[in-house]
DNA sequence: GTGAAAGCGCTAACAC
DNA sequence: GTGTTAGCGCTTTCAC
């Protein structure tokens, strides 16, 4: 193993350039107000060192350090790294890097990994916490947060627009014929799961179909092999699921039982992870720009560092689904036209 | 927006301790060296002031940032999320935050994040690099390399034994009675491809069985579905595909030509992605430990930092695969025993 | 066992 | 436009 070399410094830069530290600062962050020349010089100086500032030493005087954290209950769930690449993307845009953390669907350690890493970002941006309003509240006053996922009273926030994602699953549905249809609910303590029942219930309202939900299940393939028993009992020719995950173990399920998806029960799911496409059949589903939600976050945060006034521009932003129509949707056979 | 309060420094410690700043910051790190009572009133100061250290000033002066970086080609693709996953839990238990950053498959973009990080972290992980094993050789003098899945001369690795998981595919196979067994095989430039194609020539020809390897292919569903014709054109009786991601897309196509699946060809791959348990059927595999990768591969890293010493302990480690038989391995007719 | 002083790499006043 | 000075929060000699 080679010794790790000595990084160059901005004094090296400055001694081989002739100029004094303060210029080669000026030159690199505030360009314009450095003779051209001087400018030139210095840059030569410093690619040829390969100098690259040291991060930490300049956020230690700005108070900014560059960076960002990013909290996710779980990385294993194909939801997550999607949002984390968009959080990533864009951060990079701005030569933003990014602390990841893993809270392993604990609250407790969300609320840790949040503390720990509030002294080295500017900003942490929560991904679907599991933490309660009254701890996200707290934790905003030690660092700037920017949800996602999830509405706080105050807290910026990136969301879905759930209500509208379910109405797209219903009207497609009832589009197709079915008059009766199942809901397989997610966690009961979800804020997702709350605002997608909402929207279904107004969907169902508004078409005039019959609802008829099985519970709260794990957001998982589990969860779904666990939900589908009931549902085939509930006796629908449909089944909205909380998100894709479950949708695909009720596939699972339902195929075991010998039940034809979709020939006997059409099967949607929600969220659009890259398993929807690879399953058989191919799973109906409302897509959630999730990349684009990350994204988002990081521009929301950003723009709240540069302009830290509480009543400024907008600090919400909602994301809207798109449906995608694959396999698994069928024509279910309409009771009304014999 | 609530404003956001300014963290206690170790001044506001020592002066509500009665105490000066460097015995605080002895009795934070080096405990035992001050005595117990004076650290008892600076820990109560501390915890009464939510005091935590600033990392970054820290590593100002030690060198040492109690960061890493890790990099990963792709965290849309369920392998990575995985190692990435084990490289966070064993950090966290070691008080190491870590940086994230996806190259999106891309070499420039890989030393460009490395490069990015470098001055921020004591080390970087590399898992699966796409760069040149020169390339790479040079960004271990920058900063401290360790490599997941690739091994490069001189740099510490963590791999998996991916001939051994090979021969764990083929005895498998063989002792279901198959006498030919097609190859779907990932990226030319692949490191974990070349050596599973050693394992499997080498494993094949020990049982010998007959092996028809159809080519290179993206290691991606799409590269299955590419494939699967030719491999039905092989007329093999079984196939291993590059890896799981492969394989399920070789399920999709086989089933869309009403191939059965393990009735008219036996179908294994290699990772055990989550998908696979899911997969319909679910899908023989033979299963790389990949958060253990992420573990070890900071271990490794952790150590390095600790004694720098070149010809120390082992800078390598192998890690094993496991055949996790599943529903799509089946019994073929065998030719041998009419 | 504890305090005073110096300095890590950098930027922000303040002179010139 | 550019150099000088001071200091961010912390650790580490070096005295005592």
């Amino acid at each position: 193993l080679e010794e790790v070399a000595m990084p160059a410094t901005i004094r090296d830069v400055a001694r081989l350039a002739g100029v004094s530290p303060s210029t080669v600062s000026r030159a690199l962050s505030m360009p314009g107000v450095v003779n051209p020349a001087t400018r030139a010089r210095v840059m030569a100086a410093a690619d040829s060192l390969g100098y690259a500032p040291n991060k930490a030493a300049r956020g230690l005087i700005t108070g900014r350090t560059g960076n960002i954290g990013l909290v996710v209950p779980d990385l294993a769930n194909p939801f997550f790294p999607s949002v984390v690449k968009g959080v990533q993307a864009r951060a990079g845009e701005s030569d933003v890097a990014v602390f990841l953390a893993d809270s392993d669907e604990n609250s407790t350690a969300e609320i840790g990994l949040v503390r720990a890493l509030a002294k080295q970002v500017d900003g942490m941006i929560l991904c679907s916490p599991r933490s309660s309003d009254h701890e996200l509240i707290g934790l905003a006053q030690e660092t700037n947060v920017v949800l996602i996922n999830r509405l706080v009273e105050g807290l910026p926030a990136v969301t879905f627009d759930n209500e509208e994602a379910m109405r797209l699953a219903v009207d497609h549905l009832v589009a197709l014929g079915h008059r009766r249809i199942a809901w397989v609910g997610g966690p009961k303590t979800s804020w997702s799961n709350k605002h997608r029942m909402i929207g279904l219930f107004a969907a169902a309202h508004d078409s005039g179909v019959e609802l008829a939900p099985v519970g709260f299940f794990q957001p998982t393939y589990d969860g779904g092999i666990a939900a589908a028993d009931q549902v085939v009992a509930k006796r629908a020719t449909a089944v909205v699921a909380y998100n894709d995950l479950v949708a695909i173990g009720l596939l699972a399920r339902l195929h075991a039982r010998g039940i034809s998806v979709p020939d006997d029960l059409s099967v949607v799911g929600v969220d659009d992870i890259a398993m929807s496409r690879m399953a058989h059949p191919a799973l109906t589903t409302v897509r959630l720009p999730k990349q684009k939600a990350g994204r988002l976050a990081v521009e929301l945060l950003l723009g709240l560092l540069d302009d830290p006034d509480p009543g400024s521009i907008s600090l919400r932003g909602t994301l809207h689904g798109e449906l995608m129509v694959r396999g698994s949707t069928g024509v279910a056979p309409d009771p009304a036209r014999p």
